[in-house]
RNA sequence: GCCGGUGUGGUGGAAUAGGUAGACACAGGAGAUUUAAAAUCUCCCGGUAGCAAUACUGUACCGGUUCGAGUCCGGUCACCGGCACCA
């Protein structure tokens, strides 16, 4: 018979569906739980990419084979439906978001069961599913109740042609992606969550868990933990200068003070400065300047003395100018600094272009070129008073314990990470549930009123002011306060994508549950998440969010876990054919439909799991998707050829252990690729020596989890599902039996001096004297032998024996 | 600039702990089968020299440690990703 891969996988897809092997089920106390994550898709009108292809038929491979191995397996799927994409596309199309999110959904779903994915579909999520943003909502209100989301002027990007809000994905090189209309930065006054009160903890508790190493120092970059000082200095105006430094020590090389354009001072020093005309117009071309440009213009320094008020450093009471200059942000540290041009590179180069004094405090550079910023013990303190004579590494905490004891500053941490902007003038997101009330401000909605619905709109174009579509509702706008009856109006801005993605594994634990996001029972049984496979891509906003959200329902006592996963694995990019990232423009688009109609389900999954390591990234080759198609054939038509027998045959055995170990331990290592390589080595050992029906139950298990639709069917043409039912049912993972790894009798390497020389064929596990021997009689080995004595040989049990000889 | 990652045949990629470099595939070549093609099967396939046996050489580059280095150490180069005036 032929392997008709497109009638075995519609069979088995249907069966499964029709019986559900894939079912978690919550509670059981009799095996041991697993959740195994994948990133859920955003339902785009593109339909499935074979970008999510490889990361998902890993976790399928994972936890196929966890499920064989006799855990209660939870492997489930949801869609993050709300966002631009869909916004944008319900503008063009005048259709309703809810509608194209519904059908893209479904082209979704049927996509994902031609790949034969192993999913729960009982516990499907959706993000825009009112049951489910209900609790997303519930949660922003407790986050509001203990004080951690408040409203704040924040930059948004405004394109000045179209006159609305931009997503930062949406401004590409400073225009406009839609219009190339120039985009510049507005204040509007957002909602913003406090994720940087939980810095600390996002830094220390990564040492809890298992991510791949990457993920957490991009994780701990980002979030940017520096331990310096903050350091007071008066002014000649009476008000004192606070700055943030991380070197205390180069106080004494202070040689002017700089301020940040939007610093607060420089309003109320308005009347003591002199040039205030020249200050004012400096700060009104720093607001002016977009990111983009700031960021463009970072090689020249620029700025404006404040004539008239000076600073007096502590450290020796001189009297320093201050400047004020955009090279000093407002949003980091104190938006002032000292300046030391002698050991800190923009302080030298903005020194140099004033002509300000640069003081050497460190000896081991040439602060005439260029600054010294070494701050290991190469440098030795001079011209620093009590400090003179001291290593950095020794001047930095003398200097931060006489500046505590003198009164004029305190050690102090900063972050990089700023607070999460939460706002966005949007119509596809979840509404913000509060009420502003012109007499008891902002009051939430009762939660019995939760889920607070979308409301429907003529249009979902933002308004000319840049507010929300939801702005135009007045209907839905003008409500009544909830605490006192008062009129009031909603909130109309509505939350980013990345709330909705913030806890949806929580809900997989109890998706229908109307009562909270998830019972106590689910919730116990199934966190944390055991392994949770993502794209690099969302390091530093996805995975860092969600583990802020966690953190916070620990704290309100809804999870029971501190960090929601406790592994963490990345995958790379599956580029097109020439290496470039795959896009519509390049032409270059790989579309799955296309290749299981062609190939097979079966054969796409072994493919993206063969194409290279999975964590690198690995270009898409058509002509290689054949040789995963012709080793099924090969599967295929030696189960047509093997022999009756449910006997392993002896002469087979070392192979399937020995592959069945490699199998096993590269599934666990995510090492998929040599895990198929070992496969493909046992059929082909297989078919040379000849096979039963019992050897070939062993590929049989090892192959269902990478193709599970031929393996069934071979199981069941075999007659083994009489016996024992479904293949993907069995908890019988295969054990390998180390001592049956190895075969009866091994080559070995024989060198001389290190050069290779040939091979033997000896008994396993060989002494050292017989490997000798037989070394000896290797043609190659005595020639190289001819007139040298051995002085001394090395042996590795079972690969080489290495004779190192000198002449005699 | 800072922080990660990667460099191996024509191609994708293998190589627990330093131990036969190139597993497993793709492409290519030769042959078998076939009226023919496709499919399938067998063999070859890093480079140089040689009919061959064989010898030398080879994991980005330079040096080191070791009986032995793709792997460890020091230095250099190239490419990819992230952050970027964070004081």
């Amino acid at each position: 018979m032929k392997y008709d891969f497109t009638a075995i996988e519609q069979k088995w897809q249907q069966k499964w569906l029709e019986t559900k092997p894939f079912t978690a089920v919550t509670g059981d106390e009799s095996r041991e739980k697993f959740f195994g994550l994948i990133e859920f898709p955003y339902p785009s009108a593109q339909g499935l990419h074979v970008g999510h292809a490889r990361p998902f038929t890993a976790m399928d491979i994972i936890c196929r084979k966890k499920r064989m191995q006799g855990y209660n397996v939870l492997f489930p799927i949801g869609y993050d439906a709300f966002g631009l994409p869909t916004e944008n596309y319900a503008i063009k199309t005048h259709t309703h978001p809810a509608k194209v999110t519904h059908d893209n959904v479904a082209n979704f779903r049927k996509q994902l069961h031609m790949l034969g994915y192993s999913f729960d579909w009982d516990r499907e999520v959706n993000t825009t599913d009112p049951g489910y943003y209900k609790w997303t909502q519930w949660s922003f209100l407790q986050m509001f109740k203990k004080g951690l989301a408040y409203k704040a002027s924040m930059p948004v990007n405004w394109c000045t042609r179209c006159k609305i809000v931009l997503a930062n994905e949406e401004v590409v090189e400073g225009v406009c992606e839609r219009c190339g209309g120039e985009v510049i930065r507005k204040e509007k006054s957002q909602w913003m969550l406090a994720i940087t009160k939980y810095a600390d903890r996002l830094i220390d508790d990564l040492d809890d868990v298992d991510f791949i190493n990457r993920v957490k120092i991009q994780q701990r970059n980002w979030i940017g933990r520096s331990e310096g000082t903050e350091v007071n200095f008066g002014t000649t105006a009476g008000d004192t200068m606070t700055v943030y430094t991380t070197r205390c020590d180069t106080l004494f090389g202070v040689t002017y003070m700089v301020l940040s354009p939007e610093h607060p001072f420089l309003e109320k020093w308005k009347e003591r400065i002199a040039n205030w005309d020249e200050v004012a117009a400096y700060r009104e071309e720093a607001a002016h300047k977009s990111d983009f440009e700031r960021s463009e213009l970072n090689k020249e320094k620029t700025g404006v003395r404040l004539m008239g008020v000076n600073a007096v450093n502590p450290a020796n009471q001189k009297e320093i100018p201050i400047y004020v200059s955009d090279y000093v942000l407002l949003s980091y540290g104190t938006g002032a600094v000292m300046g030391v041009p002698g050991h800190d590179q923009r302080d030298w180069e903005f020194a140099t272009k004033f002509s300000l004094p640069i003081i050497e405090v460190v000896r081991g550079g040439d602060v005439s070129k260029e600054a010294f910023t070494l701050k290991d013990d190469t440098g030795i303190m001079v011209n620093s008073g009590f400090l003179n004579g001291l290593t950095v590494k020794e001047a930095i905490p003398t200097m931060k314990k006489w500046v505590t004891e003198q009164g004029i500053g305190h050690p102090k941490t900063n972050f990089k990470l700023r607070d999460w902007v939460f706002s966005r003038q949007r119509y596809w997101g979840e509404p913000i549930p509060l009420v502003n009330c012109p007499k008891c401000g902002w009051v939430p909605l009762p939660e019995e009123q939760l889920p607070l619905l979308l409301p429907e709109v003529d249009s979902y174009e933002v308004t000319d002011t840049g507010e929300s579509p939801l702005a135009k509702m007045t209907d839905w706008v003008n409500t009544t306060c909830p605490k006192c009856g008062g009129a009031a109006q909603r909130e109309t801005d509505t939350m980013p994508q990345w709330a909705g993605s913030s806890w949806y594994f929580l809900r997989y634990m109890d998706p229908h549950n109307e009562n909270a996001l998830a019972s106590k029972e689910a919730l116990e049984y199934w966190s944390p998440v055991d392994w949770y496979n993502g794209g690099m891509e969302h390091t530093t906003l996805h995975l860092l969010y969600s583990r802020f959200w966690h953190k916070f329902l620990y704290d309100i006592g809804v999870v029971p876990t501190k960090e929601p996963y406790a592994k963490r694995t990345s995958h790379g990019m599956i580029l097109g054919e020439g290496g470039e990232k795959m896009s519509k423009s390049r032409g270059n688009v790989v579309n799955p439909n296309d290749i299981v109609a062609q190939y097979g389900a079966d054969t796409m999954r072994l493919y993206i799991m063969f194409v290279g390591d999975f964590e690198q990234a690995a270009t898409w080759s058509p002509d290689a998707v054949k040789g995963s198609k012709r080793f099924l054939d090969r599967v295929w038509n030696l189960a047509e050829s093997a022999g009756e027998s449910d006997a392993v045959t002896p002469a087979n055995e070392p192979i399937i252990h020995k592959t069945i170990k490699k199998v096993t331990e590269d599934i666990d290592n995510l090492k998929l690729n040599t895990a198929i390589a070992a496969q493909m080595t046992m059929v082909n050992e297989l078919s040379a020596n000849g096979c039963t029906r019992g050897d070939l139950r062993y590929l049989l298990l090892l192959l269902n989890p990478f193709a599970p639709h031929i393996t069934e069917e071979l199981w069941e043409t075999l007659g083994f599902a009489k016996k024992s039912g479904k293949l993907c049912c069995q908890a019988e993972w295969p054990v390998f039996d180390q001592s049956k790894t190895v075969a009866a009798t091994v080559d070995m390497a024989v060198q001389v001096n290190g050069k290779l020389k040939g091979s033997i064929s000896v008994p396993a596990d060989s002494l050292e004297a017989d490997v000798v021997k037989a070394a000896l009689e290797v043609d190659k080995v005595g020639k190289a032998l001819e007139g040298m004595q051995i002085v001394k040989t090395i042996l590795v049990k079972n690969r080489l024996v290495n004779l190192i000889v000198k002449p005699q």
